[in-house]
Parts: structure tokens; sequence; C-alpha cells
DNA sequence: TTGAACCAATCGAAACTTTCGATCCGTCAC
DNA sequence: GTGACGGATCGAAAGTTTCGATTGGTTCAA
């Protein structure tokens, strides 16, 4: 019989590539894990993994396989905790966000969620964008608010707030003759590259990119340099004057969004997250 | 442990609201069904249903977990649709080729293969390169046929025919001065690109420019026009005297690659795949 | 080349689980 | 009260899962 044991086991050889490393993870013998893995792959009727001079590898049927066992595993732990509910809670509530945009407003929907529907039980899931979004189709997570939605149909995509990127500076410059050479190139995504492309045709690759705008921060405080960042993030440093808006240089949009079922399970509840989201994000943008 | 079939046995009460029915359903006795219920409720340690004077209705508990159950059962066989193979298939091979390359190459390759490898499911995937390239190093395609390989190691590249690019025209005329005004450029690549400019420094951005070789040809023969275009592609319309050549204009090479692990799964196919490609491209070299 | 270290497969025995038909028990309708 | 219905429970048989021990292959270093 198909179990989630076998499913657990073949996600963690998939993580570790070592059967025996993956038994003792699992708190096993190692003839048990073999023993799971053969059963799965009878079940399958297929090889998952290529078992190799050192461990073991994903076959191409594994790989493929992968997401589903993921997605199996993550729907069964969290249909437990559904049912494991603690008295007097009434449901539980999915929300998926992207690490950037937890700090600026999940983390304040959060104590709000909780003092409007003090019977709901509430779950954060943090991850990129493609991965929420899967959670969210598979019914794993009730809503997502993300940078990059894709839509779907059965959900609805709504824009939560927008923030504006703008060119701030150590010290006090205009963009006039060509480009800067202390630019940091921070990734906020294809639209911002396309944009950044668009409005400085002469661009170069920069010394330093970073993928997380947070690290590139720090390092232009700590080493001086220039870059694009959310107005909101870098407000208080130019007030300090530790940084300065670079004159002449666009800004860009970049807007958030959250996403739902257009038929979930619980409306009313995805209704009143949806309400709170909206309203935190709607005081984010007045200061 | 907990089981898929549990699960199935939970929604099949869920729907029906009667273990005698799910029982019947699912080919199994009412006491299995009953003994799976027990197994599935004790794990979880709540009860899912409340058994009533005329069948079973729902708890809350039960409610909530319904959606998960139906993600896993959905997540776990559709997983088996990912890793299944065809009733009597021994294998799946899959091939990734550019657009460009599929009617020339692929479309006469798939019976060639299906022919000699009778056991073997065939999978075709067309993308772009960079996307081709990715899943065969994530081992979801066997072999890729493309323009633009880059090297990564633990993968084979082999020239598989080299294309000529030539320039032609609705009328007859020669490269002497000038570059022409109803010249329309077709993005044949990144190589075609930078040859073009060495080849004709005066160049100047033609007024039509389009993606796809086929849309190119198709436009100049309706409107009139020169472009460059494979030589196979034109030779029909040259023997009509519908397109020239034009004198004077350099030819390009485009050579055409596949690729593949340098250490397969199944040696014997991508070997056997292969050889289709080089006949099949040696036949089209030959004409 | 030898041996130690490591990896996964296999084996038989023991423990556990799943399934089945038969039977039991409560409720409802008449 | 009786029959119909719905689910629980039981013991026996079949099937599965687990374990430690062992085997057999590969890698690495002395």
């Amino acid at each position: 019989m198909a179990n989630i044991e076998q499913l657990r086991t073949f996600l963690e050889i998939a993580a570790t590539g070592n059967f025996n490393q993956a038994a003792d993870n699992l708190n096993v013998s190692q003839s048990t894990v073999s023993a799971r893995i053969r059963g799965l792959e009878d079940r399958l009727d297929r090889q998952l993994f290529r078992r190799g001079r050192s461990g073991v590898e994903l076959t191409g049927a594994g790989r493929r396989f992968e997401r589903y066992a993921a997605s199996v595993v993550q729907g069964w732990e969290r249909g437990r905790q559904q049912v494991a509910l603690p008295e007097g809670y009434r449901a539980l509530f999915g929300l998926g966000t992207q690490v950037s945009l937890w700090e600026r407003l999940v983390a304040r929907w959060l104590p709000w969620m909780r003092a409007q529907a003090p019977d709901v039980a509430l779950h954060v899931e943090t991850d990129y964008s493609p991965s929420l979004m899967r959670q969210l189709s598979d019914g794993l997570l009730d809503l997502v608010v993300l940078y990059y939605p894709r839509t779907m149909s059965g959900f609805v995509v709504e824009t939560l707030l927008e923030e504006r990127l703008v060119m701030v500076s150590t010290r006090k410059r205009k963009i006039s003759s060509g480009w800067m050479d202390d630019y940091i190139y921070v990734d906020w995504g294809a639209d911002y590259r396309a944009e950044l492309v668009k409005a400085f045709p002469e661009i170069e690759v920069s010394a330093v990119s970073v993928g997380l705008g947070a690290i590139g921060l720090q390092y232009i405080l700590d080493n001086g340099g220039a870059g694009y960042f959310p107005l909101r993030v870098v407000r208080p440093y130019l007030a300090e004057r530790r940084l300065y808006r670079v004159t002449g240089a666009p800004t860009f949009r970049r807007p958030a969004y959250m996403m739902h079922s257009s038929d979930p399970a619980d409306p009313d509840t995805v209704a009143l997250a949806r309400e709170g989201l909206l309203r935190i994000a709607s005081l984010e943008s007045e200061r």
C-alpha cells in the first residue's frame, strides 16, 4: 500500500543522496530504507534512484516525482495540523509570503488577524513565488502575498501595495554623464531588470550584485556605493543623511499582490485576512 | 502507517455519507472500511465522523481535514501519472528541440526511432535553448537538439549538421554599392548577428525584422524583399525562380548540435537515438 | 596490492497490519 | 416485536514492515 513514510523516505534520500544518511535522519535501519524505496519503486513500476559508485542519485522519473512527493507529504502534515487544532480554534488559516514582504506586511498583519479572529489558528509559510503559487493551487495555503503572480484560472489576484524603488548613494551626486562605478546591482526581479536597461541603455555589469535587498543595503552603508532600494526602507537613512537620493535617476514601481482561490473553503476567513492586508498596506503607503 | 488508501476511503465516505456504500464503491468489505477509518482516526487522534442513526457525517475536524486529504490523494495520483510508462513500454525517451529544427530533423527521426525501438515511448518537447539545456541537466530530457549549446560538464555536445544561410531576393541583383533597402532581418542568433555585422559594416537597421525564419520567408514571398535563409529551405523557390541568390553576398554557416549526458541512465537508447539523428542529418545534407 | 571504510542489497525471523466473513448491537419504521 | 439498516468487533489468515546480520561492490589511502 502506498504510504506517506515511503514518500518521506524518498524525499530524505533525494536530499541527502545517501540511504545510510537518510536511515540515520529518519531513525530507522538502512535495510528499512532500502525496503521502503523498493516498495515505492515497485508500486510506481519505475526506478527512482540510480544506484551509483558512491551513494545514489535521482533518475529522471525520480526528479519528476519529487515535487508530487513533497506535495503529498506537505498535504498530510498540514492536514494533521488542521485536525490537531487546539481546543477552541475553529480553523487554520495558511498564508504564504516572500521573505521580503514578511517584515513590511505580514509581520503586522499577524497580530491584527489574531485579534480579529481569535478562533482561527494561523500558519505562515515563506518561500519563493513559484513554490507559493504551487502550494496555493494545491490547496495547502489559503492566501499568498508576492511580487510576481502568474494568473491562474480559479484564483483572484489583487494589487496590495506599490513600492517605489529609488536610487540612493552614500554621497551626493546626480546622474549625468555615464554610469556609476560603485553602483551595486540588486536583483529586484525581471520587470525591474527590463526597466533598468530601458532607462540606462549604457548600463554595465556591476562589480557587486546581490539577490536580497537587505544585503545590498548593508553593503553600501558599510562600504559606500549606490543602488536601487525601496523608498520606505531607505527613508530613515535619508533623514539621517547617511544616504542621498541620486538626482535625475528615475524611480521604478514594484507592485506586490495577493492571491487566493475564487472559491475558498472558508470564505469568511479569507475575506477577513484580505481586508486586514489591504488595511495594513494602505497604512504603509500613507507613511 | 499513514497510507493513501485510508485517505481515499475517508474521501469516499465523506462523499457518500455511508460506510457500506463506500465499501461497495471501493470494492472492499465493510469491516475493512471500518478498520481503515479507525486507523486514520487513531493516527490523527481525532474523530473524523460522527456515527449517527442513519449513516455518518463529518465532524468539524473531519471537515477541515477533507481538503488536505484530497490534496494528498491528488498529489499521489499526479505523481504516479508523471512517472508512469504507457502500457507495454520499456522506457520513456525524452527529446527536446528548437522549433526550427523540428520539421527538418526531428519529424523524420520520430518514425525512425519508433520503428527501431518499438518498446520505447517517446516524448518530444519544443522550447528555446536555455530551457532545453535546463531540462536536459535536470534529467527531464535525455537528448536535446539545438543551435546554441553551452558546454556543461557531464554532457557531450556533437555537431549534427551544418546549415548554410544564403542571401536571396525576389529579384535578380547583386551586392555592390551599399545596403539594400528591402532587406528583412531574420534573427538567426547571436553568432549570425556578429558575422553579419563583420561582413557588412555599413548595415543598417532593417525596416522589417522577424524572430522566426518561416515568417520572414513568407513575408518576402508575398511582399518582395531580400534576406538570409537556409539554403535547403529556399532551394525549391530558387528552382521555381520565385527567389534568386544575391551574388556577391557571403554565406554563413549555422551548425546545429545535439547534446546528451555523458553517463546516461539508458545508454543503449541514447546511442540509438543519436545514431538515428546522425543518419537523418546526413541524408539531409546530401540533398 | 591490501585493507579499511563506506554504500546498498538481501536474507530470515519476529512484530505488526490489513483483510475478510461472521456476528453483534443499536436505532428506526411499522 | 420484527425486519431492515448501519456500523463495530472478532479471530484467523494473509501480507507487510521491520530489524540485525551478512554479502558484495567501490573508493581511498597506506
